[in-house]
DNA sequence: TATCATATGTAACTATTATCACCGTTTTAG
DNA sequence: CTAAAACGGTGATAATAGTTACATATGATA
């Protein structure tokens, strides 16, 4: 596929002939490798990402520095925050992290506002966009809120096998610990617990889900 | 203050004299008594309400019944929610329940999408709602993640005066337990011990905030 | 005033999560 | 090859929050 079948194919609610000339012409074709961070915790945004391929997860730290895992971003979604820093010149709170390696088209600022008043489409993206994000957020504030530990580790293998569309995942349980905002030694315990009850194969480095 | 007043005092974002004008035309003023509900679960939204005076309460609800507080908008704000139950014809997935009595003059949904190709103070005023409540949410995050359930209880009473205006705030504990989906035992206990380190003071049905 | 519903106080117990301590195993770096 | 670092397992203990149970207090109302 070349650039505009890519553009075309992750983002279909760009309708306007017009709209995808520009995205292409002035779109940046960029790459990145897991685990590069594209946007951190302080940074000014001069670009605003759309996603052609990967996933990209995003973080969240208070003063104290201590981090938490919100969601996913997939291909065909862009960051909301990023939104928000080209129209406010605000600087980012949370941090983008690329899962697997990712492949994005990076837009300029300035044609953010330009695009709110000529595209329709360019529109509902952009509310399409928060819509969603929100509606992530709100669905990782239940977790938060009214889950338990145990349920929130599952669901949080789940999540990534999904996005890295693969039942095994290279992750230590320390890593897990710090994105859960929980210590090792709870989640080593949960994760034993997991495997006794058959939901999951532990191994150095690497978990199963047994689906 | 007649009502293009009560706007512009409470809108100075909306600088287009034509916005102004359609604002005042084609929106309803509306009124509603402290406890009203404004926005319940699964209610679709044939308006945007954009806040005059008072203030509103959101909340979210999980499948199992548990409800959560998330944050207050005040007057000069409108509910990023509805921007997308509008454009997007989704139901609404939070309640907003009325703080104090409140005006609010309220858009017809068609309107949305048409200011947001005509003028460019309503396309700010949309990411500006969207941007100022993502952030207000991981502001709530951060509380529900990292902080200890005595600390989330005195930003809610802090919270609840800074929007009533007043130190005195007539509640009960169960209503608080609900907010903070935590018990009423709980928060009895932990209330208590504020008291005793002299932060509030105690009566029925009241808490008093001591600066 | 007597009764009742609602609100609050508190002890005792349980559940969940966090922390400390220490162990063995596996991988990495020199 | 060897030492060090990283990773994971697990017991003991502590801190926090949720649950059960019951007592008392307050205000409304019949």
């Amino acid at each position: 596929m070349n650039l505009k079948e890519l553009i075309q194919f992750n983002f279909p609610i760009f309708y306007e002939k017009e709209l995808l000339q520009e995205l292409e012409t002035t779109g940046q074709f960029r790459e990145a490798k897991a685990g590069d961070v594209i946007i951190d915790y302080g940074a000014y945004m001069k670009m605003i990402p759309l996603l052609l391929k990967g996933s990209i997860r995003i973080l969240r730290e208070n003063e104290e520095g201590n981090e938490i895992f919100l969601y996913y971003l997939e291909s065909g979604n862009t960051c909301a925050a990023s939104f928000t820093c080209c129209m406010q010149e605000e600087i980012s709170n949370i941090r983008a992290i690329a899962e697997e390696d990712i492949q994005m088209i990076m837009i300029p600022l300035g044609k953010m506002e330009e695009w709110m008043g000529k595209y329709k489409s360019w529109r509902n993206f952009v509310i399409s966009t928060y819509s969603t994000r929100m509606d992530e957020l709100l669905k990782t504030v239940d977790l938060i809120a009214f889950k338990k530990m145990d349920e929130r580790l599952l669901n949080y293998l789940e999540q990534k096998a999904k996005v890295q569309e693969s039942n095994t995942l290279h992750i230590t349980h320390q890593e897990i610990a710090s994105e859960l905002n929980s210590s090792r030694e709870v989640i080593s315990r949960l994760l034993k617990t997991l495997e006794k009850i058959g939901e999951i194969k532990l191994g150095r480095n690497q978990i199963d889900l047994i689906a």
